[in-house]
DNA sequence: GACGCGGGAA
DNA sequence: TCAAATCCCGCGTC
């Protein structure tokens, strides 16, 4: 294409043209293989990892595909080299594979001699290794069962990825099926159990409400077999289990808590990666819980939050069919690897854009709202502390009347305001009439707030983090977030999934971030951004003069 | 045993 | 980076 929106370069970045007309066909046609990096307001810089393209393989895109990708969308002639290196990264995946002998137990083979013997001289892997088994096209080497996770790690880390054809056991049986009454399996929900099913093992990536507790019990009903479910908090926990006993045969009593207050193990057992984690004298207490059935599936919920004693642990676990539910694949620590080796290849993703189209969220308008700092303020974020400043400019007294402004602009719709630091929201609450919950705030009058939200009884609620993690908040059509953490694009994700439950009227959610024009404010909101510039949410930019001027 | 509270961890 | 929120656990009460 002479004039395409896409600039390809050979040092592995993809530039795309914002504004250019085929911008969301060639968005669409990059994202199984690179990782949005920047997006300013024109051009974002794309870059193709050796990881995504992984991905991209075990999901069954072929280099042939990812290339052709590029010179459709291309406004340049695409460098050879470039496309020599895709075409080789692609090919290391699944030159080496794991297989089950029936002598051996588990085999790391390959038709190519030169791969392996490279692969085995690493002074890493040899441990793993037991005796070589040459045949005459190729060769294989016994691995200990028990290293089939480190042994994924490793060869990762070497930039030769296994494919891991050694299979699962089934476990113990246990008949599950999905209820009938009322409801079906939504066409993607059915598609993502399936992609998970064919797999065996891997990560589901589904937008915020779009039902991943329906696509775990739905691979459950797959499966048909014990479960355990390990999900980040207690809340979660409760709800899988009211989701799991309306949505499938399961009954009360067939569903156990493994929690703090509760130890229950039950045929499919729901356990906080916390009490996982839990040491006493340097040794994790709650270890037997992995042995304590022979479990058919491990369901992993926010897979992007797994802690990493979680890993290790899962490192042991390579034998059982596993899926990870995600919004986002990212993780801020770097860990995406340990994903791919330990829990699985992505098996199924949809863009957040895909939905709205077919009306599973609502449609949402993301706008940045730029405060100028006052001079006074200027000098006084160039003094302060490289600690204290992205404080002192995330909380400026001018966002105050911002947001009120921005909340009257909406006054017929329920709105959340959304922040990090408490001085901050209780100064907003107070000046808004609007009750804040925060940390402190007891779980029961938690609950009666968000009664009255529901109810409409109170049109506006102060929220702190506890809108990340919290499930149970009741839908609104407008968010402002005043303050956030530090590149945390999953963090705003889930604040934005928090607008995009379909609404009842049909209409769109309004989604307002707050930023100081010129500081560290603005280059974290930048970065929180990506992620959802990468799912195609722009973000229009506006000034806070015009928006209190009533615009 | 069902709570509520406060300390510690990460 | 810090701040904030979470959970677990042990302790008390009833």
């Amino acid at each position: 294409m002479a004039d395409g929106p896409l600039i390809v370069q050979s040092d592995k970045t993809l530039l795309l043209e914002v504004d250019h007309e085929q911008a969301d066909a060639c968005r669409k046609a990059i994202a199984p293989f690179a990782e949005l990096e920047r997006a300013p307001e024109h051009v974002h810089t794309y870059r193709v990892t050796p990881l995504a393209l992984w991905n991209a393989r075990a999901a069954g895109h072929d280099a042939e595909q990812v290339i052709d990708a590029l010179i459709t969308h291309s406004r340049y002639p695409v460098p050879h080299a470039l496309l020599v290196d895709i075409a080789e990264t692609m090919a290391r995946y699944g030159r080496l594979r794991l297989e089950k002998h029936p002598v051996h137990g588990l085999v790391l083979t390959s038709t190519d001699r030169a791969v392996l013997e490279e692969v085995l001289r690493s002074k890493k892997i040899q441990p793993l290794l037991g005796e070589r088994l040459d045949g005459a096209d190729g060769g294989s080497v016994a691995v200990h069962p028990s290293e089939r996770g480190n042994i994924k790690q490793l060869l990762l880390k070497l930039g030769w990825p296994a494919e891991d054809l050694a299979g699962y056991v089934d476990g113990e049986h246990h008949p599950i099926t999905l209820a009938e009454d009322g409801w079906e399996l939504r066409s993607y929900q059915r598609e993502a159990a399936e992609a998970f099913w064919h797999g065996g093992s891997g990560v589901v990536v589904l937008p915020c409400g779009a039902g991943k507790t329906i696509v775990g019990a739905a691979a459950m009903a797959h499966a048909k077999a014990t479960t355990l479910i390990l999900v980040t908090n207690t809340v979660s926990a409760h709800q899988w289990k009211q989701e799991l006993i309306k949505r499938t045969s399961l009954t009360e009593d067939e569903i156990g808590e493994y929690t703090g207050t509760k130890k229950e193990i039950r045929p499919v057992t729901i356990a906080t990666y916390q009490v996982m984690t839990t040491r006493r004298q340097g040794a994790y207490r709650h270890l037997e819980l992995f042995d304590a059935r022979d479990w058919g599936l491990v369901i992993y919920d926010e897979v992007h939050l797994l802690p990493a004693p979680i890993f290790r642990m899962t490192a042991d676990l390579q034998a059982r069919r596993r899926v990870g539910l995600t919004a986002t694949l990212v993780r801020e620590d770097g860990r995406e690897g340990d994903v791919f080796s330990l829990i699985g290849p992505k098996r199924y993703d949809a863009p957040w854009k895909d939905m709205e189209n077919q009306g599973w969220i609502a449609p949402a308008d993301c706008v940045e709202v730029r405060v100028t700092l006052t001079d006074d303020e200027r000098l006084a974020y160039a003094m302060a502390d490289a600690e204290e400043r992205y404080r002192f400019c995330a909380t400026t007294p001018s966002k105050t009347r911002v947001t009120e402004a921005l909340v009257n602009r909406h006054p017929d719709e329920q709105v959340l305001v959304i922040g990090q630091y408490i001085d901050q929201l209780d100064e907003l609450g107070e000046h808004l009439g609007a009750p804040v919950i925060k940390g402190d705030t007891k779980v029961k009058e938690r609950e009666r707030l968000f009664q009255a939200f529901r109810d409409r009884e109170i049109r506006v609620l102060v929220v702190s983090k506890v809108a990340n993690f919290s499930i149970d908040l009741p839908e609104a059509s407008v968010a402002v977030q005043v303050s956030g953490t530090f590149g945390s694009r999953q963090e705003e994700a889930q604040r934005l999934g928090r607008v995009l439950r379909p609404k009842s009227g049909g209409g769109g959610a309004r989604f307002y971030s707050v930023v100081s024009r010129d500081t560290v404010d603005q280059e974290f909101a930048a970065h929180r951004q990506r992620f959802l510039a990468e799912q195609g949410y722009a973000y229009q930019i506006i000034d806070a003069d015009d928006v209190l001027a009533g615009d």
